[in-house]
Formats: structure tokens, sequence, C-alpha cells
DNA sequence: TTGTCATATGAACAATTGCTCATATGTTCA
DNA sequence: TGAACATATGAGCAATTGTTCATATGACAA
């Protein structure tokens, strides 16, 4: 007879957060799981910049950058605002920041 | 003339990691940026389980899980132990619960 | 050894994803 | 209005990824 589990299933089925909870938790980090994402938003780190401006940065094309803008706009991660044809993206809030200081943490840990 | 962005990019490409390491940011995060991968740290949050215990809860293939453990723990974010014909694995270091809490707040605001 | 339980692993397939290219939208200025 | 600049967007393609299935490894007990 395969062994026993019941106990520990209903103890932690208890502290388990809805699934759709850990969805939404997946897909954030998932937002976070690209390297220009992350460039991106380490640039945006203490100011903000204009799309042109991270292109040209990351070396990578206006139409990729704005893709990613998107991506990230749409998970509240950057804000932006017009001025004139310009438009500055910049970070949304401070989870960002902690959010990649943690992570950062883990790997030089 | 296309405007120029030179003296921001100065200043931020002085704040930017090494590529190195941004990929190595994102190869993290990559990791969380799974819904099986968050519920199997999230069930781990409190005590270790077993292999079996895992799949049971999260009502998948034994196979799915294993290979999903076998990511996290090459990332260092589980380790395990031997007891019998049973392999325990548990979280390795609290910045896994750091993590998703800062994404849960991110989520919650 | 043989059988059984617990876990690991490799190949294969479907689904997702990030970029490119072409083009559209929106703003300013002449 | 027309031209130029800044950004956005849709389709398509190559690459990555999570699961399944079959099978291998490892431990224990008879």
């Amino acid at each position: 007879m395969p062994h026993n589990h019941e106990a520990i299933l209903n103890h932690v089925k208890a502290d388990m957060p809805a699934d759709e909870v850990l969805q939404d938790l997946g897909d954030l980090f998932k937002i976070f799981g690209d390297t220009t994402r992350i460039k991106i938003m380490y640039a945006l780190h203490e100011d903000e910049m204009c799309v042109c401006a991270i292109a040209e940065l990351l070396n990578m094309t206006q139409s990729a950058i704005s893709h990613q803008l998107k991506v990230l706009k749409a998970a509240n991660l950057v804000a932006s605002r017009r001025d004139g044809k310009t438009i500055y993206y910049r970070l949304s809030d401070d989870h960002v920041k902690s959010i990649i200081a943690q992570g950062y943490d883990h790997l030089t840990e």
C-alpha cells in the first residue's frame, strides 16, 4: 500500500490560496522572466525614459521594445505619460524594485 | 533630427548590472513564472513534502512534479533529503517566501 | 534474486512566446 | 494639408517550454 499523506495534505490545503491567485502570481512572475523586460525595468529604476532611448540603450528595435512595454503596462508594472510626440515610461510602483532586489539577493547569497 | 538621449543613456548605463547578471535574474524569475512551480513552492511553505504527496495535492502526474522539482532544485530553490524510498523536498532558503510575498503584494495592492 | 514502491529521466508533441517586418496611429511643424 | 518623427500593432516564424508516455534507477522486503 502506497504511503499515506492525509494529514499533511489536509494541513497544506488549508493554507493554499485559491487557484486563481496562484495563477495570477505565476503570470506576474512570467513577466519578470525575460531578460529584455528585466533590462527595461532596470533602466527605469531611477528615471523615466522614452521608448527610443530604451531601444538605443538595449540595442534593440523600437518595435520590440514597444511590444514589451505593452506587456509591462498591462501588468501595471510601468506607467507612461505623453509629451508631444514622445512617450515617457516609468516604473509604476515600488514592488518592481523590491521583487528584483529579492531576486538579486537570491543569486548573490 | 531625432531627439538626443546621450545624457540619460550615459547615466543609466553606469547603473546597469552586467548583462550576465540580468540574464540570470530573468532566468530565476522564469522559474517563478509557472503555476505548477508556484504551487509546489507554496505547498512547501511550511513543511517538507514527498513527491507523491505533492502530486496528489496538485492532482498531477508524479512525472510532471518530478520534472518541475528538478528545475527548482537546479535553481537552488528547493532541497531534498532521502528517507528510504521516499524523497522529501523543502524550500532551500527564505528568498522564495519573500519573492512570492512581494508578488502577492503587487497583485493585491 | 524477485517484486514492489518511490522517484527520475528522455523523447516527443502541443502550446506559448519574443522578435521581425510591414504598416498604422498620433503629434508637430511648415 | 503634407512631411517627418515617435510610438503602436498585427501577422508570421523560430525557439522555448510543460506535459505525457514509456522506461530507468534506487531502495526495501520477502
